[in-house]
Parts: structure tokens; C-alpha cells; sequence
DNA sequence: GTACACATTCCAGTCGACTGGAATGTCAAG
DNA sequence: CTTGACATTCCAGTCGACTGGAATGTGTAC
């Protein structure tokens, strides 16, 4: 399967899968006699735990680091249980950042609703959110 | 007020500052003798207005939409308002999206507690993220 | 033969918000 | 007179994950 299908399939660019291959996340693939890259079912595989990986906010780095265990020969599943608590933590945290960020957003919309223009022009940028 | 004294009155560096007024958010300050830039408390307004707006997750060209705004002298409230809507949706999404993940991750690690690395050995990378 | 889609490599650019560092100038203290 | 802290300008680099584009080669259809 030559690169533009395999990136068709999988729904991930061409351009895409090549610099995963360039930077360590994918192996380099069987070529054609052509030069062309030729990838089976292992590569899909693994592209696909990359973008799975990914989605749950996992680094390029963190998937090559859990990679590059598999690839010696180790199970990474404690590493990778202790990287998906971490990423737990991480994103707790955000959620936690947002809906403090939220709550202000909040408090100055309802402060927008209840300025008049004519406060605005008393204000050294703006009153609404200078507080 | 030279730029080391601002900055640490304002918690800002002072290459940070260089940089806001390079991007034009900060208006060129008075120069002293030797060259110096030389700030006032209306700089420090503006500063402070700037980090505010920054919190709130606007951008340094929204921010600078805004005071570019104000220093053409009209009020920027209607606009602002709207920047506080708009940042508020994406921030909500954002809340959505962060939760969505949370709920995976917790799965996962979920699963990680119930599966033995006996299973992972089976795994082409690793059972817990592969679904 | 020529048009076209597809492939290759390699280098550079993108986004945003800074940050680092070199080369140079200014000024007060010892 | 030198040291040191501060200032200046300007250019380049950082982070991550791509993405664009040039120059070139391959393979099939007409």
C-alpha cells in the first residue's frame, strides 16, 4: 500500500505520516522497487495508537518514549498507566484554570450588561474588564 | 520610571514590555537623556489592562484591536462585550472537550488497573490505549 | 509524446508569545 | 580607572506539530 492510500485509510495527511516516520514514531517502511513507501497492516496499527495516544492529549514525545519501550521489547503498560495519571492530573488541572477563567468571563459580561457607554468613556481603556 | 523599575513594579519583564511596545500594544514612552525609556502611571494602566485581558484567554491582537480601538477615541465596550462572548463559548467548548478526555482517561485507567501485563504482552503497542 | 496523478527529498515557514544573546552605551560607587 | 548594574538595539531561537513548496522522479492513460 503505497503512501496515499495508507494516509487515505487512516485519515492522516501524507505529509503527516512521513514526518512521523522522519522523527522516530513510525518505522521506516518497506520501499518498492520504485523508491515508494509500501505499508501493511502493522503500520495502520501503529498510526493508529498514535492518534488515539494523541487524543488523549498524550506529546509526540510521550507516544515515541512508549514506543521506543514496545520496540525494545518491554510492555509499557506500567509507563504508560503512570503517563495517563499524569495527563488525568494535567487535565483536572486545566478544566479547574477554565472554569475559574469562565467564572470571569461570566462576572464581566454581566458587568457589560450593566455599564452604560457613558461609564466606557470615563474608563482609561475599558471598564468592563479593568477591574 | 526606567523599564527595570516598571517591570518589576508590574511583575512584567522587561523584555516583555520591549516586545509589547514593538507589537505596538504599548504607545513609545518619553526617553530620558541617555536614551532610556522613561514610564509613567498611564503606561502602567496599560499594562495592567493588557495582562487582565491576557487572563481572560484574549489574544495580544484581540487586546491590541481593543486599545487600538480606545485610541482612536471611541469606546470599545460593544466590542469587548462581544470578545467576552465569543471567549466565552470557546472556553466552554474548550471545558466540554477537556471533560470528554478526563472521562477517557479515567477509563483507561481504569482498565489499566484491571489488565496484567500478561495481556499487554499480546498487544501490538499496548492494551490499555489500543480499544 | 504529453498530460496527469502520484511519489520522492529537503528545506523553510507557520502559529503565538515571548526569550536569549551579542554588541554596545550609561552611570554611580569604590 | 575599572567594575557592575542597568540600559539600548537587533536578530535569532524556542516550543510542538505539522504544513508548504520547490525540484525532481515514476507510472499509467490517451
Amino acid at each position: 500500500m503505497r503512501i496515499g492510500e495508507f494516509a487515505e485509510a487512516s485519515r492522516v495527511p501524507a505529509k503527516t505520516i512521513r514526518y512521523y516516520e522522519s522523527v522516530g514514531l513510525l518505522p521506516q517502511p518497506r520501499r518498492l522497487e520504485n523508491g515508494y513507501r509500501d505499508y501493511d497492516a502493522s503500520a495502520a496499527t501503529r498510526l493508529e495508537f498514535i492518534r488515539s495516544a494523541q487524543a488523549i492529549g498524550l506529546s509526540l514525545g510521550e507516544i515515541r518514549g512508549v514506543l521506543a519501550f514496545r520496540d525494545r521489547g518491554n510492555v509499557p503498560c506500567t509507563h504508560v498507566a503512570e503517563l495517563i495519571d499524569r495527563r488525568a492530573r494535567e487535565v483536572s488541572a486545566q478544566i479547574v484554570a477554565l472554569e475559574r477563567v469562565r467564572a470571569d468571563l461570566e462576572r464581566l459580561a454581566r458587568r457589560a450588561r450593566r455599564l452604560s457607554p457613558r461609564d466606557c468613556e470615563k474608563a482609561s481603556v475599558c471598564h468592563i474588564i479593568e477591574s
